[in-house]
DNA sequence: TCAGAAACATGATATGGGTCATGTTTAGTC
DNA sequence: GACTAAACATGACCCATATCATGTTTCTGA
């Protein structure tokens, strides 16, 4: 079983699929940081997720119809992706009831989580989503520094921006201003979290 | 195993279950028509899903753990809905290899609705996503009509707004000019599709 | 190391949609 | 059938965020 899962590595410039693209593997993010993105006609994009290694993308259902990929995958860096030819991963899931349910489990959290995201979109306001995130990643990919929290992962205001759903300006704008309020520093190579409740705070703020 | 689904009965204004309760059964939609709604304290909501007859809302992998019900669900009217013990649900899938790839699937699929709804919450307008809306919903639920597509379900424009991330006024002056286009016509109990075409075309417009 | 490209920054202006207010119509219900 | 509440409607105003424009700083790669 484990000899059909392939190993391939791709660079920041590269697509591990395109949007359109037919769905033949199944993926596992093994090392590095990979972004599913959608798109519209005119350029516009938003970044549905960060997959971090152990993640799967079969991501997209499509993967178990014949349908095609309904997004991106592109990698944040250098990465290294396994995967498996559809056909494989169904028989194996056929006959392990234990990955099975794993893989139910998966797909709930990221049903949750999405439909969070959802909420967020349709009730927040944009500094606040924009704080929500920097919680989130501080706290799952932060490591500890002596000024507060360092993320992990280079992440460009454009990156923010697509993540929560807003434009570039607005989030430049946004991190000026958690700036300037000691909340964060820094830029894309070294972004700095200062105050981590205090973004907690504004997060969820009534 | 089929001895352990039992089923209820509820109406327009019971709760199915409430954002926090615990999760301790796996649900079906078996008539009528239920949706899921997250809520913010000060009273915002926003519904993320119809579910309809065969629908699973196992909705919230919090049924897997053992958190709380991430949203609640309410019947839109009188419906019926069959419930399990998570334990036996459990039991089931893992006994069940073809049921538990139904399930996967059939997450999967929610999967990638909630993306594509976060993808226009993030970069649709309001009148294209209640455009598309209205597509979905005549093209799913709707019944010939001789001026056009009815909709089988009783849909007020608060119900709409919440579905597409608006208030209830925004949702409400599109409508008025989606009428004055002749592109719909009726409120909640008899709301018709005239223009099917004239609504996608909005739907999609680059 | 130096040039070109990303990334960050900030102002001016426009606008979609929210908010609040008030009124009318429609639909349940006793 | 009348009464009450929900649903629909519309105006006035405001604000958050998009858009466009221009400039500076910081990377990055040949």
């Amino acid at each position: 079983m484990l000899q059909e899962l392939t190993e391939t590595r791709y660079g920041k410039h590269d697509y591990i699929f395109r949007e359109g693209d037919p769905t033949e593997y199944f993926h596992i993010v093994k090392e590095g940081t990979v972004k599913c993105v959608k798109s519209t006609p005119d350029g516009k994009e938003c970044t549905l997720k960060m997959l971090m290694p152990g993640d799967l993308f079969c991501c997209d259902a499509a993967a178990f119809d014949g349908t095609a990929h309904p997004g991106s995958a592109q990698p944040m860096g250098d990465v290294s992706i396994l995967r498996m030819k559809k056909k494989s991963y169904f028989e194996m899931l056929r006959r392990n009831p234990d990955a099975a349910m794993e893989v139910i489990k998966y797909l709930g959290n990221r049903l949750n989580e999405a439909q969070e995201k959802i909420k967020d979109l349709a009730l927040d306001r944009a500094d606040r989503r924009l704080a929500s995130l920097l919680v989130d990643l501080a706290t799952r990919n932060g490591i500890k520094d002596p000024n507060g929290i360092r993320l992990t992962i280079r992440l460009t205001r454009q990156d923010m921006a697509n993540m929560v759903g807003i434009t570039t300006e607005t989030a430049i704008r946004i991190m000026s201003r958690f700036k300037r309020g000691q909340l964060v520093s820094g830029t894309a190579n070294r972004l700095l979290i200062r105050d981590l409740p205090g973004l907690r705070a504004l997060a969820s703020a009534t």
